[in-house]
Formats: structure tokens, sequence, C-alpha cells
DNA sequence: TATGAATGAGTTTTCATTCAT
DNA sequence: GATGAATGAAAACTCATTCAT
């Protein structure tokens, strides 16, 4: 009984944390990193701002917490797609596939804008490095696997290829939300999957269908 | 006596407006766009904070006009050392050269902390989007020049390599200046300069010596 | 079974609240009247914060039970030492003993907080008031029972005496926490001591050996 | 021209201060030291809380400087008075006379409430050590003054007389506006000066007359 | 008896901006 | 052209207290 209330209270903080990064998640993609103030994230969420004290302490460790959140749920997403991708072309599409979920769903928009507001917050920048080291991690391992897959070596290491990839993809995104129009980045993303399969042309790998490539 | 009165006002009022810039620009380098406030600039360059609102109407048109003077100096530095660049791999070293540049006098991290700051301020993003587009152009045209030199016909239309190249940057220095550390980028430069030199040898251009790769 | 267990709760609860009490002392010596908040002195004690609402009903409460504790703790210390005193000199001496007791052990600075803090809480004046009475009785008894000893009438009514030296210590403690370093009361009490041993001579008093005056 | 107009625009300023500084001091009188916030002051003073911070940084910095002027008109009072007193009698006569003034207005309670305040806010309690070591100062000079007036030479070093005295002066400020009622400390003066006119007739000074004592 | 969650009003401070001079 | 003073709005955060369990 003891047990069953304290599960009970518990539960009710847990749904609460929830509702708050989420409402922190929302805000971030609607007004950026600047307009995320408590006051604002609390507006969205239709709670009482001392919420935000009360259950993360600061405003900067519940953006942390948002950050976490949406950099699992798309890690998750990511890996399901770039794990099926065993040639570069497949890669590629896959890439270019999640990515665009990405900028339409905006989850990115949320790494982007931690990024943008690190310089702001101090000793925020270490936390975020933190956080996009395992996105480079996953990228490394998916350029790594490609590579084997490929028939000549390639003398690219996975290592500085996943740096560039994560950087890239970061870039994109903030060039693309600033224009507030996707038709470059589709065309970049489409220019990958041209070479992509004119690589596979060349090493013989089938090209893919029906996926990327617009 | 009223015309020369009236030139030297005009004269103090540009070099005012001038200082003003300066110390925006500062101000952008060493606190980043949150801490850029009116109070802040005006403190970096010693004069009153009315000054600004006086001059520049706004906070943000002062930022504006900040991120049009870097743009223009670094401009007019990128185009000396590229467009002497005839060869892709004159193009890299020519690129890692004055990116090292960038990174080490702060420039950039104006652009991106302008980018960062773009959702924080309505309209800033259509603002800062009208001052990349140089950039992209100038990558553009960098990247036509040069695909012109190769012995074979790159399949690389330049209007989407630009805004990959520019995206790069972009991300390679937010990275970097997270990380507070250039190691990544120095190698991921590094790179790049011998897959061009290995291109270079596989196209038979002779190497690049002395400017990049290390 | 029903009385042990309510005979067992209700030892729980007075064991609850004394554990609050102590906690409060704690964070009034440590944080002073502005730092014991509920959620300070729940934090000190280790307990949670409602649980002073349930037993105190309010914080003012909390705190001048606290006042109340640690008074009673004092006066017997105080009554056990100065009701040995027969003598003016030995007053003096017990006097400074017991004073140097609390400034070490922090003891008054309670008191003292609480007067400081009095003007911050609606009606906690008169209440600590109250609870000073008994020091200024205190003080007038001791006054009364040694000047009875004088060989000499002494003109000084104990009433006013004893608001006097009531006063005199709280001024004492009160600077002495300011300056954070004890010599100048040590030196006014040693200087005490010294008058009280000169009277002594004077009147034909034996001097007190072995306790106070250094 | 452009001068008077600085100096019109800098008497504004200045007026402005000194507006500020009267309702600080109101406000420590009225509601203490705990309620003595930046809103409440704006609230007494009529202005815009935002004020406060101009012209003085801080709600610590604007209360140091309500100390300052209160003490300084407070000194300038004292001095007047004390320094006239050529005998001890006429000393005693003199400091009762200014207390009661200090009662009334209310001045000493705003050193009262700072003092109490002190442990609330960091590093605050060495700054008012500052300020009230010139009143140690003041009292041991007036001590030395008229002791060296006395018949036969007193016992008394003045450093800790004057500590002491400072001392009794603010406990039995802080306890009589605790009570919210003179007589005790009324009657505590009075003690005073009888004595000091006993000791008057024991060393021959004739006594005063027309001043203290009731 | 105890507790985690929740709240509304409060705190200090900083902001961009305006205005009178 | 330039400046010190002034302001209303907003920032992050803490408070004592209540409530459901």
């Amino acid at each position: 009984m003891s047990e069953a209330r304290t599960s009970t209270t518990r539960a009710r903080g847990e749904e609460t944390r929830a509702r708050i990064i989420q409402a922190a998640i929302e805000t971030l993609k609607r007004e950026g990193f600047g307009g995320a103030s408590a006051r604002a994230i609390a507006r969205t969420g239709g709670f009482n701002q001392a919420l935000i004290f009360y259950h993360f302490g600061s405003v900067r460790d519940l953006l942390l917490a948002a950050l976490d959140e949406t950099s699992a749920r798309r890690m998750a997403r990511y890996r399901v797609v770039v794990d099926d991708a065993e040639t570069f072309q497949e890669l590629i599409a896959a890439a270019t596939e999640v990515y665009r979920e990405d900028l339409a769903s905006g989850h990115i928009k949320v790494l982007a804008e931690m990024i943008a507001g690190a310089s702001s917050i101090a000793e925020l920048g270490p936390e975020i490095v933190r956080r996009i080291e395992p996105w480079i991690a996953f990228a490394r391992d998916a350029v790594a696997r490609v590579s084997s897959t490929l028939p000549f070596p390639v003398p690219v290491p996975p290592e500085e290829a996943a740096f560039g990839i994560v950087a890239l993809f970061l870039g994109i995104e903030l060039l693309t939300h600033l224009e507030g129009d996707g038709t470059r980045s589709d065309r970049l993303f489409e220019l990958g999957s041209q070479l992509a399969a004119m690589a596979g042309l060349l090493t013989g790998t089938p090209p893919v269908t029906g996926k990327g490539g617009e």
C-alpha cells in the first residue's frame, strides 16, 4: 500500500518530467534557444514555471535533458535505418531519408539550437560536446562498416570522416533552418545519392531503388 | 566654414560608427551572441550605450552591420588567397590556410554567433541568409573555376557543392568552437589536403608545396 | 496494542519534532536567519520540508521553537554556573566563562539571528521579547543576589541593571559575530574581571582564582 | 553651455541618488532589513526599481550607501553634542539626549537592521564592520577626553570601554525596538545620569542641569 | 505520520530602448 | 553628435505553503 502510494506519486512526477521535457523540445523548435526561457517553456506546456526548477533545478539542466531525450529518440531511429545499409549507396540513401525526417520533424533543430546557444550559458559547451560524441561515434561505425564493403581500400580514416559528416549535417541544418526552405539541402542530398550511384556503377555494386535520390 | 564643419562632423560620425562596429565584433567574439548586449558592446568600446541607438537604431541592426563588416574583411582575404588557386589541390590548400586564419582570428566566430542567435531575434534569419549568399556564390565560382581545370568532367554541380562547402565550414567552426580545441578540424583539413594530393597524382597535376597539408 | 502503537507513534512524533528543531538550530547558526528557509532546514536535517508545516504549522513557529529550545539549554547551563557565584567577582567570572562557551558553541548566535530577523516577519518581535524576558529576570536575580553580598549598598536597581546587562551581551555578540573575531570581546570581559578584582580588593572580598580574567 | 547641460543632467542624477538613499533608509526603518527589497524601496520612493541598479548596481550597495548616509548624519549630530561635554556627567547626559533622538527618529534602527541582516548577504559583514569602526573611535575619543578630566586616574582603557559602549548602545536599540517601547531604555539612561551625578558629587564636579536625567 | 508534487507570489538583476539636455 | 538618466518588460530562480496520497 505504501509502495503503491509512493509509486503513484512518483509516476506522476515522471509523467510531469516528461511533459516538461516535451514542452522544452517544442519551445526550442518553435522559438529557438534564445526564446526557450522558463516562462516560455511553461507557457508551451501549460504548467507553472516553478515546476521546471522543482524537477530540473535550472533551465540549463532542463535544456540538456531535452537534448538528451531528442538525441536518444533520433539515435534510435538513425540506428534502425543506417544499420540496414550495407553499401555506400545504401548508406547515403539511408542518411538522406532520415535526415529528411529530421528536417521535417524539427528534431535536429533542437541540437542545432543547443549548439548555437552554447556560448550564452557558461559551462554549456562541454555538456553539449559530450552529447555529440555518440553521434560522431555512430557515424564512425557506419563509415567503417561500409568502407569494408568497398572493393578497394579507401584512404579515408573513419574518425575524420565521421567528424566531417557530423559537421556537414549540422551546417546543413543550420543553413536550411535559416533559409526556411529545404530546397538546397534536398538538392545536396540528391547529389549525394547520384554520386553514390555512380560510385556503385564504377565498383559494380547494384544501385539502390525506391529510397533516397528523390 | 559651414561645409568644413559638416564634413568634419560627418567624418566624426563615420569614425564613431566604425568604433561601434569594431566593439560589436569584439564583443561577439569574446562573449558570444548572448553576451553582445548594448551595454556590453558599449563597455567594450568605451562609449555610451545610447550611441548604438543613435547610429544604428537597434542592437539587431548593429549586429548585422558588424556581420557585414567582418564578412567583407574576410571575403577580401579569401578572395586573394582562393583566386590564386588554379588546381583542386591548390584550392584545398588555400581553403585550409584561410580557414586556419579564421579560427585563429575568431572572425568566423562572429558569423557562427550570428547564426546561433538568429532564432532569438525575430526577422534576423533572412538578414543573415542574405549575408551568407555571397559566400555561397564565392564558393560556387571557385568550384566552377577549378572544376574546369580538371582533366575529366566532374559530375558535381557547383551550386550544390558550394552549399555543401559553406555548410561544412560552418559546421566545423561550430563544433571546433564547442570543443575549444582545433585538433579534429585540423585533422580533417589535413585529410582534405592529402586526398587532394592523391587526386592530383591520379590526374597528373603536380602537388602543391609549402602551404596546406600540415 | 492500540495503546502501545499510539505511544510509539507519539514518541516517534516527538523525536521528529526534536530532529526538526535541531536542524533549525543548526541552520540558524550556519546560515543565519536569512538562510533559514524551510528548504534549507529540511536539507540540514535530511527530512522533507512539508514535515515542518505538519509539525509546526509555519517556518516562523519552528524558528520560535528553536529559540525556545536553545534558550532553555543555555539557561540551564547559565543557571548552574551563575548560581554558584556569591560575590561580584565570581559573578563576573562566571558570566565571562559561560559567555565564552556561548561564543564558541554558537548558541547565542541563534538568539541574535532571531532578533535580527524579527523585523522580517510580522508579529515575530513580541514573541521574541517574551523569550528574552526570562533572561532579564535571570540577570535581575543574579544582580540582586550579589548586590546583597556587597559590604555597602549599591544604588543600582537590579531591574535596570539586568536590562543593561542583557543588552550589552547581545550587542557584544552581534559585534563579535560581525567582526568574526573575538579579540575585542575577550578584552572587554577581561577588563570586567580586573575591575571586579579591584572592587574586591577595595571591599575586602578575596579574589577569585582559576576561572575568569584570562 | 555644454558644461551647464552636463551639470544639470548630473545634478538630476545626484538628486535621484539622494532620493533612492532616502527611500532605502525609510524602508529599512519601517520594514527592516528583510523587507528592504528593491521593489519595496522603489515603492517607498515612488520610482522605478531598475533605477536602484542603475545608480547603485545592487541592493546590497544601496543599503550600504544608506548606512553611510545615516551614519554620517548621526555622527555629525553626536559630535556636536558630545564634543561639548567636558565632564563624565555631561557626557552621559549628552549621550542620553542624542540617543533619545535616535530612538525617536529611528536612525540607529538602520544600523541595527544592517548589522542584523549582515548574515543574510555574503560579504556584507566586513563592510559593516568598516562602518562601525568610526563609532568605536568616536566613543574612544570621548571616553579618553573625559577620563582625563577626572580627579583620579580611571583604570578603564578607552579602547575597551568604547567597544563596550557601542555594543551596549546597539543592544539597547535592538531590545527597545523589539519591545516597541522605550520605557526600559529610558530608565537605564536615567540611571546612568543619576550614577554620573553621584560620581560627580563624590569627585566634586558640579552637577549638570536641564539636559539629560529625565 | 510522512512525502513528493505542485503553486503563486516573491526575489535580484539585466535587457533594449527612449528622452531631455 | 553625444550622454546620463530613466523605464517597463523580462530574465532565472526561491519562497512558504498546500495537497493528494
